[in-house]
DNA sequence: CTATTACGCTACGACCCGTAGCGAAACCAC
DNA sequence: GTGGTTTCGCTACGGGTCGTAGCGTAATAG
């Protein structure tokens, strides 16, 4: 019934794997040099060498292709496991903030995080690629804990989710707030004063 | 040396007044209306009932205006007296919260402050109208607690200075992000739980 | 009255948007 | 090889917004 190749490959000229990460590639370092309210997608096609018009097939507009360039940026965010919870959550709140000191993750992600208030479809795109990743982190962070010993088990487990939500906005908001609003930078020094709040919390929160 | 009125007439047509509020106000229509994107300078003069000549003799760009326009939502914003520091938390929170949930308010914040990013002097305009006076909360409120004795008194300002940053890029994060990244709403009960959270760290940072 | 400044209006070049149309190129099945 | 199909690069276009210049008029001070 099917041949060597069953779906995968459609018939016609693949689309280019190049293009995709030289255009990625390409908002990113417009993003740096111009930001992104001077950024324009012809200009992006000139940088990555291909013509405005392939643009156009693969993203529907600078929203979606700024997240997808965006969303790069937080692979390389993993969570460490240094043996205590205060360190692990050091660990990963020092690599969110050294992302987002780069002038790319600045320059973009506030951006499209605003275009998202009017645009149900971008505000998913932007959870899938980006928020849940973070969001994992800190489920993952908080069972790790709770092996240890370091927090009690869960019972509920709605009660939970609402506990992992609360705490992502609170290390998330808070470190972005500190980079983008106040401006300065999530040094060492502020993410270790800042785990120590937070860890009280965390404690505080279990046993109420 | 002086006549009566020494300074503040200079010569000519004095500017009008309601047409600064009437800009204002239709700048804020068109920001829940259309959102920031698609807001432009010539629909808010036309909202307006002004030339959009005069908007640009008043505001150098669409990021000024809306700095303003945003700014005077935080008129409301002011500390209540409730008696603890937990209490006082929670309102000012609350209050917070609702400002945030205005749709004004979220298509306007985020984008400003996203162009504040390679704007420097939009970046000290939005610090002035918009950010100073909600870090003076977190001053006020502190400073009424330690009166109260619910927290020791500070030694070393320039530490208070730095704790008063944290605090304020935890609770202002916090809640901007849940409102604007999250997009769910900032009730009594999250609310509630975060001014559990925080309480905690608080005191536990003034006695390490 | 004159001088000065703000206002409303019109018009303009410049820029970017997003799309259509075309021929050429790259893959598939036969 | 020969079709069929999809992507690619390129050009060109109408439409919209920008920010400014120019002009005549309105409002205030001296």
């Amino acid at each position: 019934m099917q041949s060597s190749t069953p779906v995968p490959r459609a018939a016609g000229r693949p689309r280019s794997a190049t293009a995709d990460t030289a255009i990625l590639a390409a908002t990113r370092e417009a993003l740096v040099e111009l930001g992104w309210s001077k950024l324009t997608l012809g200009d992006v096609a000139t940088r990555a060498g291909v013509a405005k018009t392939t643009l156009y097939r693969r993203w529907a507009g600078k929203n979606e292709l700024v997240v997808d360039a965006v969303a790069e940026l937080f692979d390389e965010l993993h969570l460490p496991d240094r043996g205590t919870l205060a360190a692990d959550i050091e660990g990963v709140v020092l690599q969110f903030a050294t992302i987002l000191a780069r002038p790319e993750a600045k320059s973009g992600l506030m951006a499209v995080v605003a275009e998202s208030i009017r645009d149900d479809a971008l505000r998913d795109r932007i959870r899938e690629s980006i928020v849940d990743r973070q969001k994992c982190l800190v489920v993952e962070g908080r069972a790790r804990a709770q092996a240890r010993g370091e927090l009690p088990p869960e019972t509920d487990p709605e009660e939970a989710a609402r506990t992992a939500d609360l705490i992502f906005d609170v290390v998330a908001g808070a470190v972005v707030h500190r980079t983008l609003v106040s401006a300065e930078p999530a040094d060492e020094e502020w993410v270790h004063s800042f785990t120590q709040v937070l860890l009280l919390g965390l404690t505080s929160l279990s046993n109420p």
